[in-house]
DNA sequence: TTGACGAATGAACACTCATTCAGTTTGGGC
DNA sequence: GCCCAAACTGAATGAGTGTTCATTCGTCAA
């Protein structure tokens, strides 16, 4: 009964890749404990330098038993690939529900780099190895990072909206946004002797709300920045406390 | 047998690449050969995913030949990847001469953007390959990149002491700017499909400029946005009208 | 207890590819 | 023309890998 049409409801992209074992919720296990291995490998030492081996005794199973849960290794990484970026659309949009669109731009892109922060190597593996895909799996792939772009391009057109920004190129805006964000996983073995991922959110969207606001925007985000300082550790201003450690200054 | 002070006139990094070949003229000569094809090659599909036949066979060698001016196939992408890095640190400074900083600025992150452009699958490149090398060839990769990041920092230095930019940390602002060039290849696959490389240029200038500027450097960039304007086909504007003619120096 | 069947195993297979090296070609000095 | 060292070649080597499949295991209904 719960096995029957339940699998439709799955993501499309997990869909695609075959399995030999019938079970539902055994394939869902099994993959998860398959895709943590691999992730946790491909990041390490790259997809290629990744032995079937290596994640069959990561994962604690076989090497045959992978194979029952996907088709080739390519499979594994396309599984794996899905695996990240679905948790970027998981954990995005959860922590946007204010009524200052600044606000709601600042928790959006916040909560990113943060994620991004958490899984740094995963967040490269897509940059590296999605052209070891075939190409209909690259589009799956492809697409869900469009997806995410969304989330964030909803927040910039609220801006507008509001007439707290200027009527910009939102498309570009979002990437300027989602550069940012990946690129404090990119180039983090020098921003980390450089700065703090605090001061790094911080600066990246002072240019960007500055660069982007009117008048009435820019007092919004002084408005904005006020707050903040009067509460420090807000409740918005999630975690993130114990990493201001480090602190190598320019 | 005679290693001559020749050798040290080269750059450090291709120096620590042995060859059994003495004659450096002939090795200078038959390394770009092979770093040709390889770029090109590791560009398409991928270090892992080319062998060392085919890169002999591209450059029109053995696969023996190869193994006289390098001594493994890593040496070979180290070798590639130090000559994409350093016809980035060739080609930008050579467009910045102008006497108004803001210009200066526009023609150092116009000539990075084009430059990857021209290149797009070699930028790449880094991102992808750059973990595959030993830990003291990647730190060599990584010095270039900061060598490279320095022509950028020093222009917006200038525009800070010109008092046309607030007092902003130039390292995070370069990383934003360098982000944007490279971005115009890591996310080419969309981008081309929403914007043309003009547009992205000002685009992220505009951002960038209006988000840092003081006053009076507004005033400049406004002035320098109407004389561009003035002349759309300027001399500093350079190409980006035809872009079949390529003329690649090397 | 038995039979049946899906799940799990891992040794074996077929193949790929970086690297080596015994041999051939080249060129220039006598 | 002869010689020899340097430059070059490419077949051979052997370590390593993705994938398969004959076999074993675990469970549960009869």
């Amino acid at each position: 009964m719960k096995k029957e049409g339940k699998t439709s409801r799955m993501r499309a992209g997990r869909a695609i890749v075959k399995s030999q074992v019938s079970d539902a919720a055994l394939v869902t296990k099994r993959r998860e404990q398959i895709v943590t291995a691999a992730i946790e490998l491909f990041a390490g030492q790259g997809y290629e330098r990744t032995t079937m081996l290596d994640i069959a005794r990561k994962a604690g199973v076989s090497v045959g038993l992978i194979y029952q849960y996907a088709q080739t290794k390519e499979d594994v990484l396309f599984l794996s690939l899905i695996s990240v970026l679905e948790s970027y659309k998981q954990e995005i949009p959860r922590r946007v529900e204010s009524a200052d669109p600044v606000e709601s731009l600042w928790s959006a892109i916040d909560a990113y780099v943060r994620i991004i922060d958490r899984r740094r190597s995963a967040a490269l593996l897509s940059y590296r190895s999605t052209k070891s895909l075939p190409r209909p799996q690259r589009r799956i792939v492809m697409q869900l990072e469009v997806d995410t772009n969304d989330l964030i391009a909803a927040r910039v057109r609220d801006c507008v909206a509001a007439g707290l920004f200027r009527d910009i190129d939102v498309e570009l805006a979002v990437y300027q946004i989602v550069l940012h964000a990946h690129g404090w996983a990119l180039k983090h073995w020098r921003l980390a002797q450089v700065t703090t991922i605090e001061k790094y959110i911080a600066n990246g969207f002072d240019l960007l709300t500055r660069g982007a606001a009117t008048p009435a925007g820019l007092l919004a985000y002084q408005r904005f920045l006020a707050e903040r300082r009067a509460i420090p550790a807000s409740t918005t201003l999630v975690g993130g406390r114990k990493r201001g450690a480090r602190k190598i200054r320019k």
